[in-house]
DNA sequence: CATGAATGAGACTTCATTCAT
DNA sequence: CATGAATGAAGTCTCATTCAT
């Protein structure tokens, strides 16, 4: 299912990255993508069917990059997940500001479909460890599943749309760790 | 300053919402609004010196009823603001997936300013309720500002866009009571 | 045939003058006339029926200072005809960079042969004063009539032209009176 | 600094030359361009960034022909300028009814300022060609500087416009020996 | 692997004009 | 006298894509 992209390949879709983050998703157009690599429009169609692929290959990283997760349980798998998607978005910047940008997409069906594939699964995986943490009395039990969700992957999401948007005006690992303290307080269960 | 707009006008901005809310920005074409209204491309110029302006006008609508808020104090304005989020996008659900999209606006410099300064002012008046809220000893007074907003306002953003993209499809209402009294247990100070 | 315009057409006239003068003909639109008078397009209509009205009107408006020099004869009639050109671009230097300009009315075949027409009927008296002057013995007969032409009103021309395009940057009349002395000097019969 | 141009973009300016020439400025329009090329209008997009390019393109032309004059020196320089001049536009006679006319370019301001440029060069060069016709004793010196200017070229433009507006109805050549014959009749230092 | 040339659709915008009020 | 609302044509430009070389 997944294709291995050529080098070519893989350096067309960083130019592409860069657009998007740049100047968003209108910005990702065919020419500004060649001209940015310093090829013809037609170049491109060489190393892709199709603009859709292109995009296509684009969301595909945050999939590869997401499922690399180490097999962790309960809190520590919680910690993890929240840490990797911060150092994620510390790695290639780029990607910052488009990871939980599902709008950006909004219109663009086929892309729609794949993220909405990789947000469920994605919701999947975390309720299973709520669950474990709860389990292992890590956390408390009384806050409907879906609703901790939000309370953790929310202030999340906000954290690195605000570091995005602020163009990384501030310590993206310090505020995290200072939200990850936060929510280790709140969240425990009280004696 | 903030300009009062014609019936004509509103009109206009409603459908461009509409527009917005069912395919995404991309949808907000003159050829398409000017066919929602049933009317010639022409006819918008006469209304609106740009495409521009519609837009800001539509983000205008975004402050205006954001202003209405009435001047309550700590948790009770912090409450008060959420649940007013919450019913705005279900008064107007259009605005409900294009509210907190602010990257739909991404390159858009004109309204990414505007979008900027209404976030900013946001940001100001919540710190200013957290701060009455930890005096007045309803929540704990042991966590960063900066954290407390993504703790707050996070969960929100995600619930309403998890709202927005499942069209709908759960009741925003009770999820935001669940919040809310999750966030009250978790914030309170402990005996 | 001269239809006699009313105080609010003169005063369309006046402004449809000052638009050309400020960025060309292009500039001209019922729109920026509308505006210039803080009118709507349509009240235009009121006073016009067309724009092709407006700007015959704006055109009969050289025809009607062009004609009315003094009947003189010989080489006063032609210094004459000579300050009168630059005192007409003096007192409305609007003016100044329609008349002349021929090319900007290319294409626009009605106003092409207004113009055409004046251009034909001035040619004719110019050359009838070159005559009387020759036989007045006031500047030589060795030259060709059209040359002739060309050698007093070209100069002219190109004067007022520079004058124009330098936004009226030197002494007009200075420079005319150069210019008739000089032509003077040249064409007066040696002994 | 001077782009060279690709042999499709010379067909481009070639065409664009026509449309101007036969119907002035307001005629040259990307559709009847690409029209008369006989391919779309987007094509043309390939070959020049803008539409304004293309324009510099053909104004290039101007200054392309002008700086080939050789290196003369006095009166000879001046003749051989003007019949310079003449000989362009009878080459390249789409050129004659755009030269000398630059009122069509009037608020075209990117293009302005390049014959503005031109002009002064022109204007220069020539200068320093009449100061050597005085030093020779080829013409007479006590004429100002700027009114010999205007009465050497004005006649020379109006000569041309004449002939541009009358689509070539009399003999060019002819008529400009004529004005070459009677200038250095008239400004021959006199015994 | 890439370029040169083109296309058709569609984007935003301006223009002159009309018509009912 | 004027406005409010609209129209149809035209203008400039961008976009994704194709095809021959």
């Amino acid at each position: 299912m997944k294709k291995e992209l050529t080098t070519r390949q893989n350096e067309i879709v960083d130019a592409a990255l860069r657009l998007i983050a740049e100047k968003g998703m209108r910005n990702l157009t065919i020419r500004h993508l060649s001209q940015a690599l310093g090829v013809t429009d037609a170049a491109l169609y060489y190393h892709f069917h199709d603009k859709v692929e292109i995009v296509q290959a684009l969301v595909g990283r945050f999939e590869a990059d997401a499922d690399n997760i180490e097999p962790l349980h309960g809190w520590t798998a919680i910690e993890a997940a929240l840490v990797h998607r911060t150092e994620l978005v510390l790695a290639t910047p780029d990607l910052a500001r488009v990871v939980f940008a599902e709008e950006l997409f909004q219109g663009d069906s086929e892309v729609e479909q794949i993220l909405f594939g990789m947000m469920q699964r994605h919701h999947k995986v975390m309720l299973k460890h709520f669950r474990e943490a709860i389990e292992a009395g890590e956390i408390r039990g009384d806050i409907p599943m879906d609703t901790l969700f939000r309370l953790i992957l929310g202030p999340l999401r906000l954290l690195i749309k605000q570091w995005g948007m602020s163009h990384g005006a501030f310590d993206l690992r310090e505020e995290r760790q200072h939200l990850l303290d936060s929510m280790k307080i709140l969240l425990s269960v009280k004696p």
